[in-house]
DNA sequence: CGTCTGACGCACG
DNA sequence: GCGTGCGCCAGAC
C-alpha cells in the first residue's frame, strides 16, 4: 500500500499536541511533499472513515481558517474541539494561529 | 484513457 | 486584502 504518505500524515498529526493546531503546507513540508498539501487533507478526511482516530480538527489551513469543518459531519463539531482546547475561534478562523500554530518541522526539529 | 474534483498554497494583478 | 489561475497527487466516473 502506499502508506508511505498516508502514514506519515497520520503519525505527524498523532503528535500534535493539545491546544496547538498546525497546516496542511507544514505538513506537507515536514513529510517531503511541500507542493502536495491537498493530499494532507484528503488524507485526513479518509482519516475520519478510519478506525485510526486523528486529531484531524487540530489542522487548518494556512490562514488558520477551519476549512475542513465541513467534513466533520456537523461544521461545529471542530471548532467546538479547538475551543475546548483553549483556541480561540471567531468566523471560523483562529484568532490567535501563530500563537497555538505548531511547526513539525520546528518542534520536532527533525530529531525523527 | 481523459477529465473533474478536492479539508491547499502560491503567484499575479 | 481579494479574486483568479495554475500546480500539485490521488481517486472517482
Amino acid at each position: 500500500m502506499k502508506r508511505d504518505f498516508t502514514d506519515a500524515v497520520f503519525d505527524v498529526v498523532r503528535l500534535i499536541p493539545f491546544g496547538r493546531v498546525t497546516s496542511y503546507g507544514a505538513i506537507a513540508k515536514h513529510i517531503g511533499s511541500a507542493q502536495s498539501s491537498r493530499m494532507v487533507g484528503w488524507i485526513l478526511n479518509k482519516s475520519l472513515n478510519e478506525k485510526d482516530k486523528v486529531p484531524a480538527h487540530r489542522v487548518v489551513n494556512r490562514s488558520g481558517l477551519l476549512t475542513g469543518k465541513n467534513s466533520f459531519g456537523e461544521p461545529n463539531k471542530m471548532q467546538t474541539l479547538l475551543e475546548n482546547e483553549g483556541v480561540i475561534i471567531v468566523n471560523d478562523r483562529i484568532v490567535n494561529f501563530k500563537t497555538v500554530f505548531w511547526n513539525p518541522s520546528t518542534e520536532l526539529n527533525d530529531s525523527f
